[in-house]
DNA sequence: GCTATTAATCGTAATATTGCAATACAATAT
DNA sequence: ATATTGTATTGCAATATTACGATTAATAGC
């Protein structure tokens, strides 16, 4: 089939598993890390620095802003894309959360 | 194409990828937050908890093995899995740096 | 009006993912 | 030996993702 069934699922989960989706691509880490450098915002700088194509960095970025992630607002010619700092916060909650529950030590495996 | 360009990308950005696709689907994080929750080792339990059929989740939980987040010893008839303490610290520890790199209030989009 | 410049979108090809039924395997029990 | 139990693997269909060239807005400057 190739669909998620994601109705099987709460919403946590859902959220979670659509964030990390969204950040799970080399493409989008090195977009994010460069966002998160140059604290102020960027463009289409990441079509020379990264080794894609315009249209590769462009549903990239697509993809980060319909997630949540980032956010862009118009400048001139070229668009000024920054992290959205509601969701951002939201998934060091979420995750801190996640990765903060395994406490290790119990002996198992 | 449909091939990620793995080669033009560093070494953390193509690792921290690749757990955080490992764990970008609701099921395996379902099955990640049981694991957690009942501490000692689970198995086909899963597959009465969540709504998925046996094969579905044995692919889920080889996809979460292969990539090093969990592990799995034979348990009599069963299969015994837990947490991968070395690659859940790496995690904790990659992440924690690339969330922790954002200072939010420097008003930009 | 035109013309650059920048970014988004469309169309397409190659590949990956998701989910399941059916089957195979491996260990124990009878 | 054979049956049972628990898990893995295979094969397949439906869908999603990745990447790019070509095209299409949208804005700024002339």
């Amino acid at each position: 089939m190739g669909l998620t069934k994601t109705e099987i699922f709460n919403d946590e989960q859902n959220q979670l598993a659509t964030l990390l989706k969204a950040m799970a691509h080399p493409a989008r880490i090195a977009i994010l890390q460069r966002i998160l450098i140059s604290n102020t915002c960027i463009c289409g700088d990441l079509v020379e620095e990264l080794g894609l194509a315009q249209a590769t960095i462009s549903q990239h970025l697509k993809e980060l802003k319909t997630a949540g992630i980032i956010q862009g607002t118009i400048e001139g010619v070229s668009i000024c894309y920054c992290i959205n700092p509601v969701t951002w916060k939201l998934l060091e909650n979420q995750l801190g959360a996640f990765l903060g529950a395994y406490k290790g030590e119990t002996k198992c495996c």
